[in-house]
RNA sequence: CGGGAUGUAGCUCAGCCUGGUAGAGCACCGCGUUUGGGACGCGGGGGUCGUCGGUUCGAAUCCGGCCAUCCCGACCA
């Protein structure tokens, strides 16, 4: 049992004054936690329990699939993220130790396992093997944001499998999903698992497990059986109105008309109805290098930036005006028609007669059949919109906050890092591996974000930091308070957590502070409910009260019945 | 890295435009009253006004540099 008196639990009044998320809000008015620096925030006792119960989860679902709980170093040798390439990247926090010997503070712990694993596997009867830790990982993160939502320090679980091939992979990885899929049930988050994109660096399947909420940094896009990161989601366009195609495509004459909405509204057409042309420049060595690409998606559409990297197989960048003069045509005015770069034409561009630039300052061209007036490579870039449809139903989008991933390595790591085994013919062979992270603080805060009301937060019951806080209304040495104390011996009996109010305020304040905090279940304890011999329950999702409240006599029976039923 | 904003007491803010004794509410300390929805009275403590420099007889206030923090975007193994 804990005393709120003697509990470092900093609550206010009001919310920090740049805040804007609820979790961010809610977090430091409830006493959880206090930042330090842009993005560097520290625990404080209640918060820290509800991290721990989200670690103390995790661990027993991973444990359960035979991850067996390591520990591995943050600062570590640079060596190891030459050899990855990972080096390079910028959120990677670089130092020098007094030696002036090159360290970085790891930001995952790849290069770190994988480096072991080299060393230890010979092989294939030493595979395969799960291990996993919870360690804190490091981002110079170029922004921030919204309290523990997206930090530059902060604690993951990151699992790791390693196999002999791609089938134990595929194995080793369904067995985490099926652990994830528990995870996140036990937590009492709204959640669901989306597939992801795979990255450029390769990987063969990711999908990533997001909870629903305002401040989601991440889009979803949803449908009955369908779940999808807006980054690599496909689905069927809205129709849009597109004239027959003519006989050959006719120049029409579009002063000062550079945008979609211009040219639409000057011909009449909806916006649909156009093409529109981006050109790229494609930065790979297979026959494109250097060159112009131009993908023409569908006037009402957008390019999708993610997929459209990952169509190409390669990095890619917005050309520039000059390079677009020299080669199309003037910017504003570019068409696929008489280009003489690649074209890459999106799905959702279908039949008939569509109205693209010239190609020639202030003209479009109407009537344009793709194939007939261009050649083309289909491809699917175009970021899918609210509306779209899959299966024949209209999906939505919504922001979700990304609180765990899975994602098949491949040989990412352990070729670069010698990982390697002797197989049955005595033959060597990378290692291929897979790795799975989960943020308990993001968990932490998608749980704050989703069941917030106005009065605060409203725990599910697997993550509260404490199970029943008792509220005792009278002042230190009265009845009221020995009762109180009574009754957290009673619920200890059930095995609950108790935090009891025995701090010398008001009835207001000690409300106030228990609806702020939001624990599941609210016992009071006063005068009146004591001469009743009971004490007032309230859940505190929803607020609702329970009728008559509980006896004080046989009060453990009473709420554990009751503590049952609570959400 | 681009754009915007803010730095004054523990918290939320006023004061700055128009330079001249640094303020309010909440919080905190003491005494008393109070105890079923953030009590009341009386008394009290607490601030290098982010920082460095400039202008001025005099700077929280005007000017400049820097730093920090937040928001939007870019970015995000």
């Amino acid at each position: 049992m804990t005393r709120l008196s003697q509990l470092l639990l900093p609550t206010e009044r009001e919310p920090p004054a740049d805040a804007e998320a609820i979790s961010h809000k809610l977090m430091v008015r409830a006493g959880l936690v206090r930042q330090l620096g842009t993005g560097l925030w520290s625990w404080l006792p209640a918060g820290w329990r509800v991290h721990q119960k989200v670690v103390q989860i995790i661990r027993e679902e991973i444990d359960a699939i035979g991850g067996q709980e390591m520990l591995m170093p943050v600062l570590q040798p640079a060596d190891a993220w030459r050899k990855t390439g990972r080096y390079e990247i910028d959120e990677l926090l670089k130092l020098q130790d007094r030696k002036g010997a090159e360290m970085v503070l790891a930001m995952t712990h790849e290069e770190c396992v994988t480096t072991h694993v080299a060393q230890v596997v010979r092989s294939y009867r030493d595979l395969p093997f799960s291990v996993y830790h919870f360690q804190t990982k490091e981002r110079d993160e170029p922004r921030p944001r919204a309290g523990v939502l997206r930090t530059r320090e902060f604690i993951m679980k990151d699992a790791y499998t390693f196999d002999r091939d791609e089938a134990g992979l595929d194995v080793a990885y369904e067995a985490y999903a099926r652990a994830y899929d528990r995870i996140f049930e036990r937590t009492g988050l709204e959640w669901y698992s989306v597939e992801s994109d795979v990255g450029m660096m390769g990987g063969s399947g990711a999908h990533e497990y997001m909870a629903p909420c305002a401040a989601g940094e991440n889009e979803v896009a949803l449908a009955p059986g369908y779940a999808a990161n807006v980054e690599i989601a496909s689905a069927e366009p809205q129709p849009v109105d597109v004239s027959a195609p003519l006989d050959a495509p006719e120049r029409v004459h579009t002063p000062d008309a550079t945008t979609v909405e211009a040219v639409a509204r000057l011909l009449d057409v909806p916006a649909g109805a156009l093409l529109k042309a981006f050109p790229i420049v494609v930065d790979d060595g297979a026959g494109r290098a250097g060159g112009l690409v131009l993908v023409v998606v569908r006037g009402d559409h957008r390019v999708n930036e993610i997929k459209l990297a990952n169509a190409l197989g390669a990095p890619w960048r917005p050309a520039r005006e000059d390079e677009i003069a020299d080669k199309i045509g003037p910017p504003g005015f570019i068409g696929p028609v008489g280009a003489t770069v690649p074209i890459l034409l999106d799905e959702a561009v279908g039949d008939g007669g569509y109205v693209a630039g010239a190609n020639e300052r202030d003209h479009h061209l109407r009537g344009v059949q793709p194939g007939r007036d261009f050649a083309f490579e289909r491809v699917d870039v175009r970021k899918v919109e609210a509306g779209d449809t899959v299966g024949g139903t209209p999906i939505t989008l919504e922001p979700a906050i990304e609180v765990g991933n899975i994602f098949k390595l491949g040989t990412r790591y352990s070729v670069p890092l010698g990982a390697t085994y002797l197989d049955v013919d005595g033959r060597e062979q990378p290692i291929v591996m897979g790795s799975y992270g989960i943020g308990p603080a993001r968990i932490v805060a998608a749980a704050v974000e989703q069941f917030a009301d106005e009065k605060g937060i409203a725990w599910p019951r697997a993550l509260a930091p404490w199970d029943v806080e008792v509220v005792a209304l009278g002042k230190p040495g009265s009845d009221e308070l020995a009762a109180a104390e009574g009754l957290c011996r009673e619920l200890r009996t059930i095995g609950l957590d108790v935090l009891l109010d025995d701090r010398d305020a008001g009835p207001g304040a000690k409300f106030a502070d228990a609806e702020l905090l939001g624990c599941p279940l609210r016992l009071t304890v006063g005068r009146r409910s004591l001469q009743d011999g009971r004490a007032e329950a309230q859940i505190r999702r929803g607020l609702r009260s329970v009728e008559g409240g509980i006896p004080l006599e046989g009060a453990a029976d009473a709420v554990a019945e009751l503590w049952r039923t609570l959400p």
